[in-house]
DNA sequence: CTGAAAGCGCTTACAG
DNA sequence: CTGAAAGCGCTTACAG
């Protein structure tokens, strides 16, 4: 029941906790022969090496920490999923924090893994976070940090990220291509960078394509658990204050697949009447009716993509060497689906 | 940059490492005076205690360990997140594997845990796993082991449940009670008590009500990632197969979207032709049209008492006392909806 | 009220 | 090829 040590195999084989310790590790200088005792009674007794003296002396716990605003939501689960795989491969533990879009959370679970001692951290910031002291603490304590996804700009550490507004226009463009002329948005909340990154590629691609950009064509989202409601909500909203409106670019696929919801609940034809794209190929996408056109972000890639450079670092900084911090965009695609029409030929 | 040790503070304020440890934990027998220098010093110079030599004293982690079929997954994150929520407010940290319902990585895995010393173990065991020598293997280590959902009966440890014989019971009786006569199952894989245990459930509400059970109107899905497909797959099936078939009680609610999916672009009308009862709850279900009737699985709360469980088994070995394995059931209940047609009156 | 000392279980530089 | 010794940073029983 008590775990066996270093101490009781050298008793029972009478020689010294040095020579099992190196024999167990395998260690040149240890004859074959005493190897071969050490390892066989190490094996009999099941012998565990106590990882708390371990990571004692090596300084090391080969345990990350990561924080995600929501783990029940595919795209985060995804990225997750990504994260673990990658870290098990390589010898690495995760410790995962939900930080429920909340700042004081965020910054207490920060607080928490540290003092655990994690080697490096991986995150993916709160709503609600607008000081970043906190993120700057980590670096401060000479750990690793690399955020994914929902990043701080001004934070000098690595990033894995897509360009979400390139990807926004994109989709925008898509809408015009297929010859919408009222094109409303359905945006997430003021603070994240990628909601304003959508909403900039949004009117940037309205702009290219002399369209006037209409602020009241412009509709807010949560997108916390209500997404589904509140994608509803916005599909009644807009047919209400412009029945112009012929196409929508909507922030994420949840919010998307309620205003779909609710506009075939209202009769209107999708996309005859209205056209809509929207964002992240949550695997329900495909298969809603009209199934949705949406922009394909690579979640599980992205998880992997960020241990791989927090592993790296981990590596640098062994080395005694600096960390140069490296911007990682993954590139997104637009899949064409039956919310939107063919594109018009010219 | 390098840590900061009790041993400096006690130089810098000439006193003992004892009286500076003393101080940090607020016994009662060091003066106000000294603990409030120490206390000051310590913060000044950010002083975080080094876990790994308070786990080497203490024996402990403050650490379980979590290892889940699958993580994409609205139930399995449901659950992961009442865990992590619990263990947070008692001052745990979860590290989280996924087997990918393999048994191979599933032992593997907790061989790592056990490795790692983490102080408990929480699981929902692999679809593949029929040995469970690893899982006694946890309680030989004299930890705490807490099945949940996907158990196995035979290893003499908690499991927080349902009762899905009865749940799956009661989803059948609902379909017959609404006029279905000829009743298919779309059943899980033929391993996992779980999907045994529902299949039982559909074959005696039959039989209570005579009605003969028929091997060849139940199909089988192996619920991974294709389950919307094995959904629509085997709505098709039914179809050919038997067209006599006027309901189905399906293994989860993923599969049963990909069927309602299949019967709408079929021209089959739900719940007129066939009506469809579905296992969980996912929120998808009551997303789509027709909306899905289901039986309600409680995973947040399955989360939640599974690590309750566990946290109570952590105190009773730290008393030295013996744990008493315990079985707690959850309740689930039926959630009427558009998939179903109104009760019978008799 | 304060502190010297032992010890948790390992690793590794060093001596022989 | 083997081992004595120091040390990682803490906690706690014990002495004064």
């Amino acid at each position: 029941m008590k775990p066996v040590t270093l101490k009781q195999i050298a008793e029972i084989l009478d020689i010294s906790v040095t020579t099992v310790s190196k024999a167990l590790k395998d260690y040149p200088d240890v004859s074959k022969k005493t190897k071969g005792l050490v390892r066989d009674l190490a094996q009999t007794l099941n012998y565990k090496p106590n990882e708390f003296a371990v990571n004692l002396r090596t300084k090391e716990s080969k345990t990350i920490g990561l924080i995600i605003p929501e783990i029940v939501h595919h795209f985060f689960s995804s990225v997750i999923k990504g994260i673990i795989n990658q870290a098990e491969k390589k010898g690495y533990l995760v410790i995962i924090l939900q930080s429920n879009e909340s700042y004081d959370l965020e910054k207490k679970q920060l607080k928490l893994l540290l003092n655990k001692r994690v080697d490096g951290i991986l995150i993916s910031i709160a709503n609600g976070t607008a000081d970043f002291n906190h993120l700057e603490e980590v670096l401060r304590d000479g750990k690793p940090l690399v955020m994914f996804d929902k990043i701080a700009k001004v934070v000098n550490c690595s990033k894995v990220i897509i360009d979400d507004r390139k990807a926004a226009y994109n989709a925008t463009q898509h809408l015009i291509d297929t010859g919408c002329k009222r094109i409303a948005h359905f945006r997430g909340p003021l603070l994240p960078q990628n909601s304003i990154d959508r909403f900039l590629g949004y009117k940037k691609a309205l702009l290219d394509n002399n369209i006037e950009y209409d602020s009241s064509l412009v509709y807010i989202c949560e997108c916390g658990d209500k997404s589904f409601e509140e994608g509803k909500l916005n599909a009644k909203k807009v047919l209400e204050d412009h029945s112009d409106v012929d196409g929508i670019f909507i922030n994420t696929d949840m919010v998307a697949i309620g205003a779909i919801t609710a506009f075939k609940d209202l009769g209107v034809k999708i996309p005859e009447d209205i056209s809509i794209v929207g964002f992240s190929n949550w695997f329900m996408s495909s298969a809603i009716t009209p199934t949705l056109t949406t922009i394909n972000q690579p979640g599980y890639e992205m998880g992997k993509k960020a241990f791989k450079q927090l592993y790296k670092e981990l590596k640098t900084l062994k080395k005694e060497k600096h960390i140069i911090p490296k911007i990682i965009e993954l590139e997104t695609n637009l899949v064409e689906r039956n919310t939107t029409k063919p594109i018009l030929k010219n």
